[in-house]
DNA sequence: CGAAGCTGTGAATCGTGATTCACTTCTTCG
DNA sequence: CGAAGAAGTGAATCACGATTCACAGCTTCG
């Protein structure tokens, strides 16, 4: 039995598919979904196409994998911060809205292409289960309030998808502006800003802890 | 000059045009966006592929026209129940709301495919354009609760947008779900519905309500 | 070295569904 | 009726990007 794989050419074999990877998010980061065919992702992890199918059974599949990390990690973020610590359900939740209102405008075209762009249904399909993880994250702080008697007892599923549903739509209009006006000067980062974002991020996180159910009697903060 | 088109024969042409919009409607009322090709519509049109591309320039310009009439008449709707009249803009929302979301709730898969299904391009701006109407509405009833000192001033337009998000993610759940249950029992409103419509539109409302940004003393109702 | 088995290549192929167009059928009017 | 212009037809074509695959180049080990 002549060849046997050794641990030098798995690395070598990850480091090709992470760069796969990679390439795939770098592309949707900054020319969306609609611009990342096989080819171009192929041409930009410096690789030829055939070689993307022998690490991935199919576009769906690899794309599938780059929404995965990519949400993955804003995801973790927003549970992380809404963790039960001292604070109360109000705090919490307004820490996660905070924390995603900010990342989103922080990076639009990934952040509208993980929100909102038409994409593939296996991808869609990655794209729910997050929306899923955001909701429960948010539906587990709401639970937290109702035990605590800090809300009133309501459907905490409900209420927490439409909290993710309202953070969504509010970001996507701003999220597709700056784009656009990216789309003109060359360079991230330039002069004046797309849009004032701070406003923006105090009015959803007013609105979001605004429209939690409280319990009778208010604690005020 | 032999020949010179007639009323008669516009009134025909005409009712071939509004066949295949019915058909296109019907056909993503019934079987989603995904299932509405070209082929499949004219035949439920009783017409010839050719026929279609007689009528509309391509799939894109009939199935937006066939969005943008059922958008129309959902947004329309929500129009109406929330022009001022003597109500509080608290009840004025309620109310658009709740019409929102009984409408989709009955025609759930015309609703997801209105609100949330992968379309082309075209209809997706279609969409778009729609959404704005939503937000519209809603903004102009804040803007009303603001100028009447009901609700204390804020930026309605991220509001609005919020709300039309939460309700539209709110829904997609139940929405699909729906869906999926019908696919097996065949005919629509069979025994069981798939799940109680009533306090999920109750959820909603409530949220709704609640999350406005009320002026310092509050009215009770 | 050479057999065996792996990864990399990219031009050619394939699938899908929108779109075309040469032809037939219908309608009008001199 | 017959010319002329319009609507209807549907098999054939096309566009486009995902996918394949025969071949080339490494890597391992007896």
């Amino acid at each position: 039995m002549p060849y046997r794989p050794t641990e030098r050419t798995e690395a070598r074999r990850t480091a090709t598919r992470e760069g796969i990877v990679a390439a795939a998010l770098a592309q949707v980061a900054d020319g969306g979904y609609a611009s990342a065919g096989v080819q171009v992702v192929a041409e930009r992890a410096a690789v030829a196409v055939g070689t993307v199918y022998r690490h991935f059974p199919s576009k769906g599949d690899l794309f599938a994998e780059a929404f995965r990390r990519a949400s993955q990690r804003e995801l973790d973020l927003v549970v992380r911060v809404t963790e039960p610590d001292g604070r109360s359900a109000r705090e919490r939740v307004a820490a996660g809205v905070e924390a995603f209102a900010r990342r989103a405008l922080a990076g639009p075209v990934l952040a509208y292409a993980l929100l909102a762009e038409p994409v593939d249904p296996a991808v869609e399909a990655e794209r729910l289960r997050f929306r899923t993880g955001y909701r429960d994250a948010f539906a587990r702080v709401l639970e937290d309030g109702v035990r605590d008697g800090e809300l009133s007892p309501h459907d905490t599923h409900t209420v927490a998808a439409a909290l993710v549903g309202a953070l969504g739509e509010a970001l996507v209009g701003p999220l597709s502006a700056t784009m656009r006006s990216r789309a003109h000067s060359a360079e991230p980062s330039a002069a004046g800003q797309g849009g004032a974002k701070e406003p923006l991020v105090a009015t959803l996180v007013q609105f979001c802890e605004e429209a939690l159910p409280r319990a009778h009697e208010r604690v005020h903060a």
